[in-house]
DNA sequence: TGTCTTATTGTGATTGATTCAAAATAAGTG
DNA sequence: CACTTATTTTGAATCAATCACAATAAGACA
């Protein structure tokens, strides 16, 4: 019965179970993400709005920071892109982006289950503690192959 | 005699041999960012004068997009940072960062050469022609976790 | 060595993404 | 229904980076 309602009566568990208050506008959010993978703050607002017209711009970075946080959305930013939030979370999965478009597409994590949490470290380097490894791979989409529509400045 | 009168000559000669111009504000702000690997443009900017007062930030920040785009420059954005530059480039060594204090350090590559260069694509996904793959750790540094310095909020 | 071309840098203003501060609102509690 | 305070809104501010254009100087050639 978590999801009996679809999502909203999950996120709206999720919330509570976080010790967050429920309110229209983390919905709004969370509906607009899940909506929207990989979108930014601004694509957010403008797709949360057309379910709650009023929704504040800072509402939307408060929330998104703070959902962010107790891992009930995950952040990634890509090279020249603004921050980008997707609802799929737990899972390691990774990104590539097309350095051509800013197409983004998920990767299933390539070593297996934790992917490269333990790295090579560097002679001089100091080890940490990792959390977690992104990985970021950068392309070119086939959209972009086909349509010979390269990248004008070879960013890296 | 390549590398003969220091990193200097060297610089130089990459520069001619991608078509660019020898300038001191060139030559400063590479000796900046070997002398400080993974700093931000500011901070390659204060370093940079220290050999050439004069030198401007929109400089620094026109030469470190054309060495970065020459491969001459690596850079890479952390979460929550402005970019990051290096001179190490041609390997694939990848980077960790502490989500409590920023400090950077590099990884070698763990998979071998080429790390994950080929990604598990998802179901539903388009494949892309992947050229690079960036993969950045975040964990906790010896350093905080020493000093009990832990984040006040706990990014992703 | 001097002149010329134009790549490169400097000057000044501007954008875009995000954050800060404080007042207004509303979710959850009793 | 009233109360507490988390959350949102309002409005301004910050940071990183970029744009436009004038001034400068590196390299080429006479």
């Amino acid at each position: 019965m978590t999801e009996s309602n679809g999502p909203q009566e999950a996120w709206a568990a999720a919330l509570r179970a976080h010790g967050r208050r429920v309110t229209k506008q983390r919905l709004a959010v969370l509906a607009a993400v899940e909506r929207h993978p990989h979108s930014p703050a601004e694509h957010i607002l403008a797709a949360a709005r057309e379910e709650l017209p009023e929704l504040t711009a800072q509402s939307v970075y408060v929330v998104l920071g703070d959902l962010t946080d107790l891992h009930m959305l995950r952040r990634f930013e890509p090279p020249h892109s603004p921050a980008l939030y997707e609802t799929r979370v737990g899972d390691n999965h990774h990104h590539a982006v097309c350095i051509s478009c800013g197409r983004v597409e998920d990767v299933e994590c390539a070593v297996g289950h934790a992917p490269c949490l333990t790295p090579h470290w560097d002679e001089d380097a100091k080890p940490m503690t990792i959390q977690i490894a992104d990985v970021l791979y950068q392309g070119i989409c086939q959209e972009c192959q086909r349509t010979q529509k390269l990248p004008s400045n070879v960013q890296q």
